[in-house]
DNA sequence: ACAAAAGTGTTACACGTACACCCATGA
DNA sequence: TCATGGGTGTACGTGTAACACTTTTGT
């Protein structure tokens, strides 16, 4: 079995190598929400350089004794008060020229959350925090453009095989809520019917004993996602399908 | 319409965050590989510390002035002789203890390749490189051992939703090679009519006018992946599935 | 003639699609 | 009682799975 080596030895190495060690690292967290109507993505207004005054997706540089997974939850909190989220990698981008400030490679994160949980502040070096609609973005900072599109991108592929859309919506939901977010997120159409038939035949929805109220038309059922079924079926090689 | 600053004040500013910039970046190759019997992937033995005779993927320190996408191409050809090869991204590694020579943020990018074009010869601080079944690796350098799972996980799902397998096997081939390596891939077994068919019926394949040889029975015939077919078929939407 | 693998055909069943229809509520 | 969306049922065609069968080669 081979030893790593001395401490010494990989000082020595480490200072031949020094030119290698002047990137910086940063993580951009793309939030997506739902209002009940249009896809929604969580923004900040720079109020520092570079891009001052640009929207941007919340992001920061990563310190070096932080892991990269872990900055992501600190860097959304200071910038827009958001709690402890679930946030999944995405991927990296690394062009030469990407950041004027230097050598930076951001690595993307995104999450997706029900809006009306949270509500953003802006702090630190954000002047402002927000929802925007995805179709009334324009320009950004850096290739924050780029970024949001691999990201909406990435969103359109997922929904389609893993059952994420629930995470978009209030715990408690109906059937036509759910058949309404599927259909902005993929611009699509799908029969009542039937859409109704394959999501509750895939059996990771709890019908609740509760109905709309103050509806001027017949009152839908509410459901809960059930998660813990849906790891069952998972761990069972089940694979979730549009 | 903001105005990007002037570059005297982005050095100011980029000297008040000189501590962020000390991060190396790496990428790591992991290059799949088909013998016709086993998945294999291409392995180096590292000729230098740290993890000196180590085995390890395929990867290096990116250059200041570089791309990390051109990067890759330049590392794997730099370790192991192979040319410009298509590499796609997987995900990127940032633990802050994954490198023991400083803080090394890993990009991670992988390829398919049919290894009877190819014989990699080790170079630069490679002591060896070869290819290697999956199933008989065992230690690895750094976190090497979780990155090949990774890439593994990612392969099985991508080959699933995306015609990649032809991509391991020469440019012509025929079905039942081509059912033997999806099987191999997803440790499965499929019927072989139910294949055949299913294969066919995505007009992704050309049947040639040439035969297997030198088999002692019946030949089969040769087929090639239509790359233009199934880039019309992905524009007009259609999804490649099993 | 036989072994071995290529290649085809058949059938039963599950599933997706399209569409029609009934139900409960507020105004 | 009407408008509105919730919710259900059915009929048809396509796709999948399981399995048996025929074909072509080398030995």
């Amino acid at each position: 079995m081979m030893q790593v080596n001395t401490s010494s030895d990989l000082q020595e190495e480490r200072q031949r190598l020094d030119a290698f060690f002047r990137f910086g690292i940063s993580v951009d967290c793309v939030v997506f929400g739902y209002d009940g109507e249009n896809l929604q993505v969580l923004l900040i207004e720079r109020g520092a350089e570079p891009y001052k005054g640009f929207e941007a997706i919340p992001g920061d540089l990563v310190s070096l004794n932080e892991d990269i997974d872990q900055a992501t939850k600190r860097v959304l909190n200071d910038l827009t008060g958001l709690p402890d989220i679930y946030l999944e990698q995405l991927s990296t981008f690394g062009a030469v020229e990407r950041h004027p400030m230097g050598r930076v490679v951001t690595v993307v994160y995104y999450a997706l959350l029900d809006k009306n949980l949270y509500n953003p502040h802006p702090a630190s070096w954000a002047s402002e925090a927000y929802w925007k609609n995805l179709d009334e973005i324009g320009e950004m900072a850096f290739d924050h453009r780029q970024i949001l599109e691999a990201a909406v991108q990435h969103l359109h592929h997922k929904v389609q095989h893993q059952p994420i859309g629930f995470e978009l919506l209030p715990e408690e939901f109906t059937l036509a809520q759910l058949q309404h977010l599927y259909e902005t997120i993929l611009n699509t159409s799908f029969d009542k019917g039937n859409f109704r038939k394959k999501m509750l035949s895939m059996n990771v929805l709890i019908p609740l004993d509760k109905m709309q109220k103050e509806v001027r038309h017949r009152p839908a059922r509410l459901y809960r996602f059930d998660q813990q079924r849906y790891e069952q079926l998972v761990q069972k090689g089940y694979l979730f399908e549009l």
